[in-house]
DNA sequence: CGATAAACGAGACGGTACGTCACGTCTTGCC
DNA sequence: GGCAAGACGTGACGTACCGTCTCGTTTATCG
């Protein structure tokens, strides 16, 4: 019954491992998109994939972990930071391609599935992470810091919190539903990072906190 | 006749509602914290609380609203927002508190495993944004609201998406894990909420400035 | 949901008996006569007939006997036995009728039922003896009885088991079905009942057997 | 490496099905010996026999069929019609078989209870048609052709409703108490089959029936 | 170039949990 | 005081996956 795809399925016998790993990530990813994660099961996707369980658990130590690398060969991350050498610019336009992203196709939902699975899924989460989150604040942190050393950055921020400032607040308005996810949002994020809320500036920048 | 002592419940027939819900919300919070979700079944609460399934399934629309409302009632939310007159001081002992729960204590896995599962399980999701998410962002806004009528805040801030950048940032942290939650982390957020990660106040700000 | 006669059911008090039975009896074989005996569930009917199980469980033992008491009531059993003088003529007449119930109307899937729950059910087996299958035994013994003192029938021979050798017979194909049930099996019951298979009548017919 | 000796089974994975077949049915016997059939759930079996419910799914279609398959499986059939050459102590000898099977030995009730069960169990009904009364009815009509043959019963008689009339008296008595079966009663079965209950032989013994 | 070993599909297996249904017992509240 | 309404514990139902394991087949590799 299952076998979706047209090739007429060689035997039973070994296959080119390359083949194989394909057809099940296919498979995985359409089941993904079309059913959430809680579609994306072993059971399901050897038999849509016309593989064997064995095989799935010989590649992937969950099911998650499947559905992510699944999710992430089909978006093609297209992982680039723009620098135009304006970084309120450079900061807005990755926040709203990130909107983009998170509202406007179905990715949101995924993405959203894919970090809540990963709590409780340690396989899933060390892929998250790597294939993830780490490289995309990594590429926010070069950003600025070379933004800090054309001076549009006070020397003394913590560049990585401002990823978090920025992209958590909209991972919040994802994984707690409650306030929308817009593009005016995005820009009063990058601006209040970078300009902050207080009327004045700080009368003495240097002082620490917590002495 | 039988059982006066230590088995206080006898048989099969009615028992008052709110002596089983104790029971079974008891037993819930007693599996979730030492196993996590996903060992807040509907068949291990219902076995472990001596109560049936049926009854759970009438009154919890999935085991992980049981394990939210049972998570809840047990660390007794306390929700309550200082108001010293001073906003900054106010929102860093906040995020301070938060910092606490979800490092110290072993709050922090089973809110983010909480979230996690409510991303595919729309009411553990409800449940959630109605008892846990809303209320605090809204002591929150609330709190600035104060502040701005203070004029410790510009007229012109969202307020609400200030909580996305101070919680939303925790929250980053906690589900996509790879940076550490530090109370000096808390105190960075507020700080650049405040000010501004930009070296000048902002250009248009000419009314007063160091001049 | 249920409730599904006209009057508009009076409320929750205390009612007439007779009227709560003659409900729960017209819901009962409304039920069974639609869904076999699985769907007589004290459950259901009580739903049905707008009473409570708690009424249920006081009148009947079981729901089998409460199937029961509500085919016999709705069949009307019409127990009588022709007598014309001629005890071939009656028997055949009597178990024509018999096959006509088993085999034209519903009326042979619910007996097989009944009789099948019978066994495992103490209650229900109690009450087909006593409604059903004692008194229509009784009847035809006794119309043997007046054949056998107008000489149509041996003196030495058990009345009793003549009804088990043509009821019985019919029960058997019946119940375990294989063979059909036809009024010309029928004649040829009560035909062989009367004169044997064997070619001749027995050589020395006052001799008994077993020597 | 582990367990060698009194642990056969190690751990989840596959076993041959024969074994774990074996296992099932004896432990289904059991439950049925001292239970009942309402003691043979899918449930309690797979619990017993240390299987799955899910393989007892596989296998057998309703936990009736597999309780009959279990009965069998234990009471060896011994299919076996005896042929002296006379008939009438054949089919004695076989009914005295059968009236000691269903009221000595524990048999008589689980024999009631499947076939009181096989109502309303299609699977089972099936079964119990296949493996119990079709081959038994075929031995039987089997043994009376022979004797027909030999001149021991007239020609035009229908065997297979001897059959009915003989056993089917039995299973009348079995599944509606009220008479005892006995091996007198079995002798006057037999002897009333072959001989008739009237008094003389038939005037005209070839005039058909319903004509 | 033919034997061997690796990898595969198929799927059965022991489990755990699901969500539903009916049982028989019990309490509450209305009439 | 009796009844409806219906919640309760119990237990079975039939299904879905899990992760493990056996089997037979096919293919690539190496002696």
């Amino acid at each position: 019954m299952a076998n979706t795809a047209d090739t007429p399925r060689s035997g039973r016998g070994r296959r080119p491992a390359a083949q194989v790993r394909e057809r099940v990530l296919q498979a995985a990813a359409d089941l993904l998109f079309d059913g959430g994660m809680k579609a994306v099961t072993f059971e399901r996707v050897a038999d849509a994939a016309g593989a064997s369980k064995t095989t799935l658990y010989k590649w992937w130590p969950s099911a998650g972990a499947l559905a992510a690398e699944a999710y992430f060969r089909r978006v093609e991350p297209a992982l680039s930071f723009p620098d135009t050498g304006d970084i309120e610019a450079d900061l807005k336009s990755q926040l709203h391609a990130f909107v983009e992203l998170i509202t406007e196709r179905g990715g949101g939902g995924v993405i959203a599935e894919l970090i809540g699975a990963s709590q409780g899924d340690a396989a899933l989460s060390a892929a998250l992470s790597q294939t993830y989150s780490l490289p995309r604040r990594s590429l926010a942190v070069q950003a600025m810091e070379r933004a800090r050393s054309r001076g549009q950055l006070r020397p003394g921020v913590d560049l990585s919190m401002i990823v978090d400032q920025l992209w958590g607040a909209c991972y919040h308005r994802l994984l707690l539903p409650g306030e929308p996810i817009t593009h005016d949002f995005a820009d009063a994020l990058v601006e209040n990072a970078l300009y902050g809320a207080a009327p004045m500036p700080r009368q003495a920048a240097t002082s620490s906190s917590r002495e």
